[in-house]
DNA sequence: CACGTTTTGTTAAAAATATTCATAAAATGT
DNA sequence: ACATTTTATGAATATTTTTAACAAAACGTG
């Protein structure tokens, strides 16, 4: 069965990138090599990979690099993001008006998030574009000057935008983090747009990596008790955890 | 001297995509194929090329495809709208407010914009996004509700935010054209968002492929003598620029 | 079932690439 | 400035991979 095995091909190369031949000979015993050399080539006329000596590359692998291209910069700790942004997904309700703010780890809470009836607002252009992949949520961008760094807008016109908003839940996210000084950013004008919207919203969930403790920022938009659940990767020491408590104990950390 | 040839190879390959082996000891005799072949070998490890049978195939060249990724749809026509957007490109004065609007020759406009101090304003986040990449023009994004087919925000607070932002001159993309109706296109909120636009500008720049001519959409949001410049490609007939010349005198078309 | 078509296997030849080694040039240290 | 080391290169050879051509098998169809 030509096409199956064809396609199996196909899957096996975009999960693992590139292949060599000899896997795949040995992968498929069943054929000669002959063949699966034959079944390359279909799939690179396809334009779903290259061959290389001795194999194939996946394009889409290659592309991987790009496909974050939209955020302009490398993403770091990937890990650690996804693993926020999953646990970040449970407290969206569907139906409800969400906003997401602008920065990495929630461009992966943008990823994550269900393909349902949210009203999401953003103020991150590849936030917004990530959101429009998706058939469901209504994606409402709020406008101003775009930062070139993280593609984020603000500005006076964004906050006139927001004005004319409302917000159940915002999705924050920061650069750093100090208990006595709180979430903390390194733009001004970023600064008053996200406290605004943290002093606007009727439940506040903040994203953050633990390489973002201890880090000092220039403003602070938010201190511990602004916030309701606080969203971190497994590596938050203990001992933070119990001083954020002690801070505010109201704070849900998860 | 080893490094300048590699830079060579580099640009090379990176402006024509692939190159076959013997391309290079041709364009390379002072040095051996052995030699191209270590060139290769080191373009390859720094992730610029891989190395196909015969050649190598350029890491960006495979991105572009993807490049256009965040357009959502592949963009048909490409090689006329690059046309209209390099003639488009000499009507942008340094200095001065432009408006872009969402669409895909205009995504290629602001893909060959040089990179200069512009104020541009763009409802288009795909454009937004393709300036951002540049270090010069401070990029200024329309907010509101984005629709999913194109990228574009439109609606109330659209209007609202473009009612702050003067423009120059606007650079309007359209879905439709006939003489009779003038430019058109699908959904309501663009339309009155993009007749808003061409009232407001200064100079109106409309930048329409010939695809587009004779193609009717519900929406009119301007007429041909709204209009200053009209860029098309090269295969315009004769009798429809007549056509245009005889209802809009003043026209210039590029 | 006989026929044409498509897929697959086998093999040999061709092509491309890798390896090795020798040499020349450049960089480095003293 | 000289000697030493490193690096770049070319030539020859060996290895690997790919292609091509043809035969066999599988498949579908009237």
């Amino acid at each position: 069965m030509n096409h199956s095995r064809i396609l199996s091909i196909k899957r096996l190369i975009e999960e693992r990138g590139r292949i060599s031949l000899n896997e795949l000979t040995r992968r498929f015993p069943e054929v000669s090599s002959m063949t699966v050399r034959r079944d390359l080539q279909a799939l690179e006329n396809e334009g779903i990979l290259i061959r290389v000596r001795g194999g194939a590359v996946s394009v889409k692998e290659l592309n991987k690099n790009v496909e974050d291209m939209y955020s302009q910069r490398a993403i770091s700790n990937t890990e650690l993001k996804k693993e926020i942004a999953v646990k970040a997904v449970e407290f969206a309700e569907r139906g409800h008006s969400i906003f997401i703010d602008s920065g990495s780890t929630t461009l992966f809470f943008a990823k994550e998030l269900p393909d349902l009836n949210y009203y999401v607002t953003t103020n991150g252009i590849n936030i917004a574009f990530e959101l429009s992949r998706k058939a469901m949520p209504v994606v409402n961008m709020i406008g101003g000057v775009i930062s070139k760094n993280n593609l984020s807008a603000s500005g006076s016109l964004s906050q006139m935008f927001l004005d004319n908003v409302n917000v159940d839940i915002a999705f924050m996210a920061c650069s750093g983090f100090t208990p006595e000084n709180g979430f903390m950013c390194g733009h001004m004008n970023e600064n008053e747009f996200k406290n605004n919207v943290v002093k606007k919203a009727r439940k506040r969930v903040m994203l953050m990596d633990t390489t973002k403790v201890n880090r000092s920022m220039p403003f602070t938009f938010s201190t511990l008790d602004d916030i309701d659940v606080l969203i971190t990767d497994s590596s938050l020491s203990n001992e933070m955890k119990q001083e954020i408590k002690n801070r505010a104990p109201n704070i849900l950390i998860v």
